[in-house]
DNA sequence: CTCTCTTTGACCATTTTTGACTATTATATA
DNA sequence: TATATAATAGTCAAAAATGGTCAAAGAGAG
C-alpha cells in the first residue's frame, strides 16, 4: 500500500476535522514525514483536488503558506457538474445560462452575475469564434471555483 | 504566521483608519517592528502604491518624515481614471492591484474581487504574454464599467 | 512483465528581509 | 554666512524563506 501519501492525506484531514480551512507549511510537513517537499504537492494534487471538494491556495516567499479549504459535499457535487458542463469550450449563451442558474440558486448575487457575464463576453477581443469559446470556458471555470471557495469562507 | 510586511501594512492602515493622511518616522517604525528601515520602504512600495490608491511623500534630513495619503475621488472620476490606467494592455500584478483597490474602497465585495481576479488570471490559457495582457485589459475594462453601473443602480 | 501510482531530486519562481552605500536637509558651529 | 555634523530617508542587490514543476526512478498490483 502507498503508505506515505495516505498518511499525509489522513494527517491533513485530521487537522481539518473541525475547521473547513487550515494553513500548512509545506516544508515543515515534509520534514515531519521525512519526505521530499514535492511529495506534499503530490498529495494535494491527487487527494485535495477540486473534484474531491477541496481548494488549495498558496503563497511563496518569506512566511509563505499552503491553505486547504473544504467545500461541502453538495456544493462540490454541483461544482463538478458545472465544471464538466463547461468543458473545454462553451458558447456565450450557454455560459450565460450557467451564470443565470447560479444567480437563481442564490449562489451569487446580481452584481456578481453581471461581473461574471461581462468577463465572459469576450467581444471586443480579437479572437476567432473557436478560440473565444475556449477562452470563455477557462475564465468561467476559474470563476466557478472562486464562487464555491467564497461560499465556504463566509 | 503573518509576515512582517503584513503586520506593518496593517499597522499603517490602522493609523489611517479615520484620516486620509498620516505622517510616519521611518526609523521609529522600523525600530518598533525590530526590522531594517528599508523594510518600511518595501511595505510602502508593495502595499501603498498608486494602483492601490495611495500616494507616499517623504523628506529626508533632520525632522524628515514619510507621509501616506489615501486617494479619494468621486466614483465617476475614478472610473475614467481606472479605465485609462488599464489601457490597452495590463499585466497581472497591476490588474490585481486595481481590483484590490476597488475592494478597499468598498466598491466591490470580497467575493466580487475574487471573481474578478480569477477572470483576469488568464493562466491555463494558451496565449503569449502580450496577447494575454491585451485580453486582460479588455476583460477588466468591461468589468469596471459593470461595477460602476451596478453602483449607480443600488 | 507491464501498467499505474508514488516518491524523489534537481532546478525554478516568488516574496520577504537585510545591509551597505548613497542622498538630502535641518541645525549647530566657526 | 559658510561649513560641518547629525539626523533622516532612499536605493539596490544579495540573501533568506518559502512554495512549484517536471521528469525519471521506484514500488505494487494484476
Amino acid at each position: 500500500m502507498a503508505a506515505l501519501s495516505d498518511n499525509i492525506e489522513r494527517f491533513i484531514k485530521q487537522l481539518m476535522d473541525e475547521d473547513t480551512k487550515i494553513e500548512l507549511r509545506r516544508n515543515e510537513l515534509a520534514q515531519h514525514f521525512g519526505c521530499a517537499p514535492s511529495q506534499i504537492n503530490y498529495v494535494l494534487a491527487t487527494r485535495f483536488s477540486v473534484d474531491r471538494g477541496y481548494i488549495v491556495e498558496s503563497r511563496r516567499g518569506g512566511s509563505g503558506y499552503v491553505k486547504v479549504i473544504r467545500i461541502t459535499q453538495s456544493d462540490s457535487d454541483l461544482l463538478s457538474v458545472l465544471i464538466s458542463r463547461v468543458g473545454d469550450e462553451i458558447d456565450k449563451d450557454s455560459a450565460n445560462a450557467i451564470i443565470h442558474r447560479l444567480y437563481e440558486l442564490s449562489l451569487i448575487t446580481l452584481n456578481e452575475a453581471r461581473i461574471l457575464a461581462s468577463a465572459v463576453r469576450c467581444d471586443n477581443v480579437a479572437l476567432s469564434g473557436r478560440a473565444c469559446d475556449m477562452l470563455r470556458a477557462q475564465i468561467l471555470k476559474n470563476a466557478l471555483v472562486q464562487v464555491f471557495k467564497n461560499l465556504r469562507e463566509d
